[in-house]
DNA sequence: GATGGCCTAATTAGGACTTCCGGTGT
DNA sequence: CACACCGGAAGTCCTAATTAGGCCAT
């Protein structure tokens, strides 16, 4: 199935945060120039003047307005997008940058916004250091690169997305719900990649079963081999798959993209070109969904780490009100996900 | 020599299955 | 009766976290 989510120009978000940024100092310049030394009363001023300009609907309660300057530097701009949402943590970051270009008076060594991956590393300073002068920092977010075990539901959900193969697909009965017509070579192919080469459907169901309880998938009582993911499949790829059933050569629609045509833009590595015709890999959105399950009321809710997507991003992007340097007990109290 | 920082290896804990099996429903 | 499905229990594998020990600089 040839789904091709549109991708939404990096460039459109950095240039307008650049202009409008351009009265921030004016406006605000009581501020500190080095967020670093900002107040978290400057912060919220920060993320007032950003409401103010884009009109963001940051919430009163965000977050973000328990962090200080400090803890604003050591976030990076997955975290921004996850404590806030994918457009306005893109607008922030963006501000966030260009304050550092200002403080440094050049652009040349600014860095450049990132996509949460691997090289992801918080906030830094025009000189290449954490702006906060910690050792320690959130650790970068752990994304899925093909490297380390794969979760099983997530094996499904490529198969359900590989043109080429047959063997399971999506019924378009219902939301998500997929049949495993070829149950057997499904399993063999799961055994293949977990170098279980006694894998059968048997037990390969029985790996599904323990979703069950985790609200991920369930089973489809009286349609034999069919099973539902309950999860936001939507969200995690940002657009619904299933819409391509029958249609290889349509676009599917963004969902985020039809509503907020920024806030698609972070699910693409920024300053890339567009990438026409390629289907970003589930895999590679699941870190938006773990975003969208602490933002908004998501089917998970506060079973994240029953999931497993707990694996995709770091404690530390969960809001860090109190820092205390070289401290880890700021941290510990999100080990629990 | 004492201390602290850094690195590495060993150990431990926990998650995600895998395997087996008895039971139920169709 | 056959098969799909369920879920308990024990085991395996892997990863991450913790701990211990060695080395080096101050």
């Amino acid at each position: 199935m040839a789904c091709v989510p549109s991708g939404v120009q990096y460039d459109v978000v950095s240039n307008g945060v650049d202009s409008l940024f351009q009265t921030f100092r004016e406006e605000t310049n009581e501020i500190p120039d080095d967020p670093k030394d900002w107040t978290s009363q400057d912060v919220r001023q920060w993320l007032r003047w950003a409401e103010d300009k884009f009109n963001l609907g940051i919430q009163d309660s965000s977050v973000l307005d328990q962090y200080d300057g400090k803890a604003l530097c050591r976030l990076t701009k997955h975290n921004l997008c996850f404590n806030t949402s994918i457009a306005i943590g893109e607008i922030l970051w963006e501000s966030l940058q260009r304050i550092f270009r200002d403080l440094d008076n050049s652009s040349v060594h600014s860095p450049q916004p990132q996509l949460p991956g691997p090289d992801s590393s918080p906030v830094k300073s025009p000189s290449g250091r954490s702006p906060s002068g910690y050792k320690r920092g959130p650790k970068p977010i752990e994304r899925y690169s093909g490297k380390g075990p794969i979760r099983l539901w997530q094996f499904i959900l490529e198969l359900l997305l590989d043109e080429e193969q047959t063997d399971v697909e999506w019924t378009g009965q219902d939301q998500f719900e997929f049949r495993l017509r070829g149950k057997e070579n499904v399993a063999k192919l799961w055994g293949e990649c977990k170098n279980k080469p006694n894998m059968n459907y048997e037990k390969l169901s029985r790996g599904l079963r323990f979703y069950y309880g985790k609200n991920i998938i369930c089973k489809v009582h009286g349609k034999q081999y069919v099973y539902r993911f309950l999860c936001d499949i939507e969200g995690i790829l940002g657009y619904d798959p299933t819409l391509c059933i029958g249609e290889n050569e349509d676009k599917p629609v963004i969902k985020e993209e039809k509503e907020n045509p920024v806030r698609s833009s972070a699910c693409r590595e920024p300053n890339s070109e567009p990438e026409p015709n390629i289907l970003p890999s589930p895999l590679d959105s699941i870190i938006s969904q773990s975003r969208s399950i602490y933002s908004t009321d998501s089917f998970f809710g506060d079973n994240l780490e029953t999931i497993g997507l707990k694996d995709f991003f770091f404690d530390g992007m969960v809001p860090d009100p109190i820092i205390v340097p070289d401290n880890d007990d700021a941290f510990d109290s999100y080990n629990m996900f």
